[in-house]
DNA sequence: ATAATATCGGATATTTTTATCCGAATTAAA
DNA sequence: TTTAATTCGGATAAAAATATCCGATATTAT
């Protein structure tokens, strides 16, 4: 469904905007730590995030990532997995076709277009903050 | 969502079962051709395809792919997903999280496993047939 | 000011996916 | 029985995704 890319960005993401929602930036370090996930790898992936405006970082001692009141009020997954996949995932025919459409469309396109709008609909309707207010301990995890 | 290889997976599928409604076998190069994909890489898919029984050949002139009368009647598209992509689509976690279940979900979990049982269940209740038998000229398409 | 702590950005390496090539095996037609 | 047409299978190549390394840059604390 997602690259590997895009899962570390949103299990990140849901790191970060518990950490922000207590008031406190993370490192790098930190965040591949506790998502599991490869750390330059990772460094690579908040940079991208980051020029997206979907995170926000701050150099030096006692820097790190963190999420702004607004970045926390207003990023729903949607925005994260646009700024690492694109919007393929949203836009592009199921069977990889170019010129598939609601005019000349592909065998599968509408069948298709049901379950992809139900998925876009979840993934813009459902923030980062409401998934990190679910990361209660014991309730959901985001490593292994 | 799927592959490349999935994608002209389902693509040759739904060409060679509309020529197997005509009684017609289509050779490897034939189907290439039609669906527009890199013949000696569909050639492998096809392959695959075959060892899984999804799909049936024959060696020598005259012969080619086809699917037999069951094939016809019984192989959905998630079949055909699952010979070349595997299940993953069908039941790993949206995060990429190993131990991910109902007792210990990931943050997207409950929200993901709606929309993935829909999909599921559209793949699993889509026939090959059925594709193929839309595509009356100038209604659907299968390349570009 | 200086030193320490972070992210940033470019170069590179590894792995997986996508793609090609070619000879072997099989089958049907001539 | 020979020949031609086809899939099969292994080796290899190219491209994309995943991953690592390291020096440059910015910022804070001392």
């Amino acid at each position: 469904m997602f690259s590997k890319s895009c899962e570390y960005a949103i299990r990140a993401m849901i790191y970060i905007a518990g950490q922000s929602l207590k008031g406190q930036r993370v490192t790098l370090t930190d965040i591949a730590s506790e998502i599991d996930s490869p750390v330059a790898f990772t460094a690579k992936i908040l940079q991208q995030l980051s020029r997206n405006n979907v995170l926000s970082s701050l150099k030096g001692p006692s820097g790190g990532f963190y999420l702004s009141e607004d970045q926390l009020n207003h990023i729903q997954l949607g925005r994260v997995v646009k700024a690492i996949d694109g919007d393929k995932l949203f836009v592009t025919c199921g069977l990889g076709l170019k010129h598939c459409s609601e005019k000349q469309p592909c065998p599968v396109h509408h069948k298709f277009k049901a379950i992809r709008n139900d998925l876009c609909e979840m993934l813009d309707s459902t923030s980062i903050q409401e998934m990190a207010l679910g990361l209660k301990p014991g309730i959901t995890f985001l490593k292994h």
